[in-house]
DNA sequence: TCATTTATTAACAATTACTTAATCTTAATG
DNA sequence: CATTAAGATTAAGTAATTGTTAATAAATGA
């Protein structure tokens, strides 16, 4: 179910980049690499890795200033960056932090403990995205694992489109999702349906659970209120 | 807005306790302390703490034994525990991690490293759900998540085009967008429309949000002034 | 299989938003 | 202070989006 976490090997020393590629596709990741920081943002850019490993001093760009231009692609925002350095001053360190850094580990380095550390931080990306089954919310209680709905103490069950749309909604109440939005989370990116489709869900749920919890932003999409 | 964040110090070693006591309190964080694994696991699940900073070698209960007991803790799922620790040796890095560390230092601390490293976590923890589409000044809150403008406590709801015009003029109070800037950003390059058209949105916004806040510059556009 | 429920579509109605055009007002300039 | 150019205002027309209903298709379950 879960994908293989992808790690981007970024150093100009191929021995390096060799070392690292085989402990991490050993532990199951998948690797790609790169040999400065321009290369780096590139492949960044296209192989949206979980993590970047990231040497300091390369030719054509530096890992600093990469690190920081990669702070500012918004498909990125999840790629956590590790520098890997032989330069171990303080002041390097410190500027590899405020350029987005969110470790520096001092070359050489350990392959079993760079590995703990990169499994700890997937375990960390993984655990926030773990979405909950159940949305509780001040009168009403949406249960995915029963498909049952339970408003005012009143049970309701509704068909699947329809519980996956409230589902949807409820998840984030006050936020609009839009309908390109609401077409891709529910009925998925391959399935095209009209334009009315939703409506008429939005219709249905309306009748159900109350007209009030649904608002139209026109031109936008809908969304839940309590 | 923002709580400040929490951090719990962990280490027999008063000394130690005061220093990063001393150092993480100016830099603006709560900080509470515990000098064995008992006590660290008491206090935290009272503090609930963002980070745990913790030694490995104490009396009474060390701290890769607290790690483990911490991880069992369900109020603590979001808590990160970083070792300080003297003893550097390989193994007692591993069993850190495998406790569920998040980091592992060695001491002596750098505190200005040690500071940077809590303050990236603490924005990854924050960056979780956030989506900076919110502009925030004194009397008017603008959240384009929920399409919504709270002005004076008050809830306004705006047409796509008209939320679109305010929500460019208000992220960047006091200066002027041009009629092309705006054109260019809230209509596209693509579409062509008359001259009067932004006049009259501006107008609306002035009658919905207030005449003062929308400063027109004669000859060269309009500005959102607080 | 057949009955029933659920999902989708199409047609049209209703609503809301956007743009324009005509007219009025204001501010700057000589 | 008259002129002019830019902006403001208003109402009305046009366009776009959403709501509703009913008919049909697809899926589900006995």
């Amino acid at each position: 179910m879960r994908k293989i976490p992808k790690i981007l090997v970024v150093d100009d020393d191929p021995d390096i980049v060799e070392i690292l590629r085989y402990n991490l596709s050993l532990a199951g990741y998948e690797v790609k690499s790169a040999s400065n920081g321009k290369e780096c943002i590139k492949k960044a850019k296209l192989f949206l890795p979980q993590i970047i490993l990231l040497d300091v001093m390369m030719p054509e760009m530096d890992g600093i200033e990469a690190c920081s231009l990669l702070q500012k692609i918004p498909s990125l925002v999840n790629t956590r960056v590790i520098f890997l350095s032989a330069r171990n001053e303080e002041y390097t360190q410190l500027s590899a932090f405020d350029a987005g850094a969110d470790d520096y580990i001092s070359k050489p380095v350990k392959p079993k403990i760079l590995l703990k550390k990169i499994t700890s931080i997937i375990k960390r990306i993984n655990a926030v995205n773990k979405h909950e089954d159940i949305i509780k919310l001040d009168n009403i209680i949406i249960d995915r694992n029963k498909f049952l709905i339970i408003k005012n103490d009143v049970e309701i069950y509704l068909p699947k489109k329809e519980f996956e749309l409230l589902f949807l909604l409820a998840s984030q109440p006050g936020n609009v999702f839009t309908r390109d939005q609401i077409m891709n989370k529910v009925w998925g990116s391959e399935i095209i349906v009209g334009d009315r489709t939703i409506d008429v869900h939005i219709r249905k749920l309306r009748e159900k659970i109350g007209d009030l919890c649904f608002k139209t932003i026109k031109g936008v999409g809908y969304k839940f209120i309590q």
